[in-house]
DNA sequence: CGTTAGCACTCTCACCCATCGAGTGCTAAC
DNA sequence: GTTAGCACTCGATGGGTGAGAGTGCTAACG
């Protein structure tokens, strides 16, 4: 395609998520400097139609993208927008307020991109593909029940309570003791790797004894935590995406919402992008899902491959600026990894 | 007032609660049996009308409650619709299958408030007046940091990383004597009891000069815990509210979302609330905030006072089922005093 | 041959107006 | 006190109209 049809299917577009109206020829010759009449924008717009990158809502009104001409747009006119060393500065100051946990990052990511874009902010916790024991604790509730504090390395604490038998070790002093033992033997196991190791530990003695049966426990936790789907998706600014002129018959972004709440979608898409290592940008129809096709998702993942993995991202109006978008995504996406190589090293 | 008309503004409003219409003289005769003309319940209606129970959006239109009939009707007509002995076995059920924490529970009365109300949910965590501590846990990370596991009584876990100097202890197994030394004297403590016990540390002797430094550091998250507003109040079903029609043009229900993120708000509305044992109910410009007058909210605290104290409601359009609201948060917030009852128990 | 001016044409939007019907409020009779 | 009857009000609906925006086409231009 010749440059400056680019150049006008740009300004169309561009124009168009400005104002949200479609744009006329006339429009665009005086807000961009084209240097050509609005007889000949219009010849080339009526190409750029028969392309398939622009419509026509009805006969007299202006031009707006189709979500061809918004892949177009993306793929091969413009580059990401980098975003200025001020906001990159800023973002990362407020991450590093915030605990030291994946657990807590995950959801900020989504507040950081919700505010930066204007839009709704996605992100998922980053799901370790086999979670890795840091550390075991023990506390004494009554004479019938322990609690139990499972610290993993990829920054979560998982809670559970272990009943007690008669036979079983039931003051603190002895807990301490079972504890010990389980962190001596179970620091960096994984489910897999403590069945064998508990296999090992003396049924005979009684410390062990309650420590293979609260093992037992902990493998259940570890197991529960590999297998689940996406454990929570976080979203943050959903207000900002009903505030767009597009959703003020809230029909449209009802669905969006309802689809959002279906768990086993936003796995799907997840799934989808963890394979990746670039940002993913989803326009309108061309997302499976008939809910979403008024809206746009730009999404990257973040973590290590095989090891953890989380995505965040962006979802709004498919009249979005996705120059923008996919700058904000790429640089938190980048930031997430980041943090999460820390956590690792 | 006299039965006859109390019996006719209940028809009036219960019908207005299901059609989202305004109610004809004519359709309260028909799917009444009130055993009247129309033209009775007329006079009747312009009574209630003139009383400022009800309105007229325009001459020719039905009966609308105002708030002050929804009031009306609330305190002296009816009385709360209690939930079905099988809905309560289902509740119970379901808050047998999460953590035993506090932390969870208070996400899940939100879900099945939202759920049983086609409404929102909204629920606050249980917030202890002072923490109390109820382990504490140390782990090294790197020569430099330890993190530091902290367990409280009211089932919440706190993490941080404590930085460690050249004549600290730091290998894992100093970390874990320095532990159980804070065991033995801080468990049960509170920020301000832990500060006296602290100060009585030998200076001189590492192990207790390390545990000192840890200490403040569990003072200060102590501190920030115990002064912390509404630290999260997590809300469901904002969907349901959106389908309702008088928010078919999603502008007011875009002031109420607005207004929902605003901490302080929420903050003031939990502690409105938290001084009453009993459902408390908000009708439209009841509501001081001037955003939220489309709405009501009917709220209830749970725990124990002086204690930890959490609100759990509902949120819904002043057109609400407020039989139905009442019964189902007065039951989920008795539930939730059970289970807090056993944190403390 | 690409570019441009000119112009007829199309379609939406906003507005007006007449009609319709639901529901009231009043009056007079029961 | 209750009811039938009736005039009246006011929103909703639908057709008609004019203005305006923007197109597509044609013919002239460089």
């Amino acid at each position: 395609m010749d440059l400056r049809s680019q150049a006008i299917l740009r300004a169309v577009i561009e124009e168009y998520v400005t104002s949200a109206q479609p744009v006329g020829s006339q429009a665009l010759v005086e807000r961009y400097g084209l240097g050509v009449s609005s007889a000949t924008v219009r010849n080339i717009l009526a190409e750029l139609e028969s392309a398939g990158l622009l419509t026509h809502p009805h006969t007299s009104a202006g031009r707006m993208p189709t979500d061809a001409g918004y892949r177009f747009y993306v793929e091969t006119i413009v580059d990401a927008a980098p975003l200025s060393a001020v906001e990159q500065l800023m973002i990362r100051h407020q991450f590093g307020q915030v605990e030291f946990a994946s657990e807590h990052w995950f959801r900020l990511a989504a507040t950081t991109l919700a505010g930066l874009t204007r839009s709704a902010g996605l992100a998922t916790p980053a799901k370790p593909s086999a979670a890795h024991i840091r550390r075991v604790d023990l506390v004494a509730v009554n004479e019938r029940m322990a609690s139990l504090i499972l610290v993993l390395r990829e920054g979560a604490i998982k809670q559970a309570t272990v009943p007690l038998d008669e036979d079983d070790a039931i003051d603190q002093a002895t807990l301490n003791r079972v504890a010990g033992l389980l962190n001596e033997h179970l620091v960096d196991a994984t489910a897999t790797t403590a069945g064998s190791t508990l296999s090992k530990l003396d049924e005979g003695e009684p410390i062990q004894r309650t420590a293979r049966k609260v093992g037992e426990r902990i493998i259940r936790i570890l197991d529960d935590y590999d297998a689940a789907a996406v454990e929570e998706v976080f979203s943050d600014g959903l207000l900002n995406v009903m505030e767009a002129p597009e959703f003020a018959q809230s029909d449209k972004l009802r669905q969006v919402f309802t689809a959002l709440e279906n768990r086993a979608y936003l796995g799907e898409l997840v799934g989808s992008v963890a394979g990746s290592s670039r940002v993913r940008v989803l326009i309108g129809a061309e997302n499976p899902r008939e809910e979403m096709h008024h809206v746009s998702l730009v999404l990257a993942p973040y973590g290590r491959p095989g090891r953890a993995l989380g995505v965040v991202g962006v979802l709004g109006p498919t009249r979005m600026s996705y120059r923008h978008a996919i700058g904000t995504v790429r640089f938190v996406s980048g930031l997430m990894n980041e943090l999460v190589d820390h956590l690792y090293a």
